[in-house]
DNA sequence: CCTGAAATAGGACAAGTGACCTAAAAAACT
DNA sequence: AGTTTTTTAGGTCACTTGTCCTATTTCAGG
């Protein structure tokens, strides 16, 4: 098989293993025997652990990017581009009732493990939080678009995180109309 | 030396170690170490890694206790109460920006790991949780007292996890405030 | 068909882990 | 002081981990 091809079925099987049990807990053995390669062969590919997260969390840019640019053709305002956004919530309830937010438990693990891979992790969270801004600036919030960014994005960890912990109540749903009620309530113009 | 003497330094070493740098990811031979002790004796005071692990989840729990208690005794309305709540991430800002909130954390990575411990961290939200949804009660908020906990402990969540990854930004005061002009905007009599 | 590069397999290694064991030291009690 | 119990130290074990190495297979280009 040509080497790019496997070298993906490894980032996306990894991405899969690190977002379902954690990056330090997932072992090179584990993510082979998924791919169905032999370890050996892994390291033809990666030679180290964390060039492997390096590419799991390219990845995920990547996927993130073309979501929003998505977004941006199917929805015409900001505001429904930012309710998009918190709509993310539902769309990926069963996973996140499962294994959390994708990012923010990467972030926290690498946080925690004092990894050089927290910077990149960052990353991910900047993504959104710059596309976010962007969306309240055209909305007319120019002064404290990264605030309303940073608001939104914070609501969405916290209610990923309980949601996490009592996955069999219908916290996730109200809290996400609480969202959208505040995203309207929000007046069209800023306050500049 | 008396064995609860050590036992109460191991758990307060394993707690601190747990907290900083994940439950998984600290050996004990690392807590033996900071603790002063060797590994041999270590097996004499918890024969499982699950044993500390409980028995730090219960020092937390117990922690938390007090602490809720001493605010019962010193504010004197319930929603001086949940102000006080609100003010945690205030008062432990500087742990929170390095290592996030030590409920959520903990929990996040037992929940990642399959650990059976996660019920067990899952009592910590529930121990917030249950006391809020009494602050709210109170507050004469009878009907939607355990919704108005679960988002004050879920926006907690998301911004510990935002200020721990944009520690040098004043986004974690900035939304503590908003937190607190949330709670003071709450009509004093519920909708019974 | 042949040849050299690309890709794969599987074994080996050192380091670290949780767990266990036994003997020595310390403390408590008679 | 002597004896029993409590507490401690340090070695050992089986296992897993990331990493590396070498031999074999696959496959494209001449």
């Amino acid at each position: 098989m040509a080497a790019s091809e496997t070298r993906q079925s490894i980032v996306a099987a990894a991405d899969d293993l690190f977002y379902e049990n954690g990056f330090d807990h997932t072992s090179f053995a584990q993510v082979a025997e998924v791919v169905g390669i032999s370890r050996g062969n892994f390291y033809y590919h990666f030679k180290t652990k964390d060039e492997i997260l390096d590419a799991v969390i390219e990845k995920r840019l990547e996927d993130r990017r073309t979501m929003m640019s998505q977004w941006s053709s199917s929805q015409e305002t900001p505001r429904q581009r930012v309710a998009q956004f918190i709509r993310i919530l539902l769309t990926n309830e069963a996973k996140i009732k499962t294994y959390g937010c994708p990012i923010g438990t990467l972030f926290t693990e690498l946080s925690k493990l004092d990894h050089p891979g927290e910077d990149s992790a960052r990353r991910l969270f900047d993504l959104f939080r710059i596309w976010l801004k962007r969306q309240f600036e055209l909305m007319g919030h120019t002064r404290d678009a990264d605030d309303l960014g940073m608001h939104i994005l914070a609501r969405s960890q916290g209610v990923a995180t309980l949601a996490n912990a009592y996955p069999n109540e219908p916290f996730l749903k109200n809290e996400v109309q609480q969202m959208l009620a505040w995203l309207e309530a929000l007046e069209a113009s800023g306050n500049t």
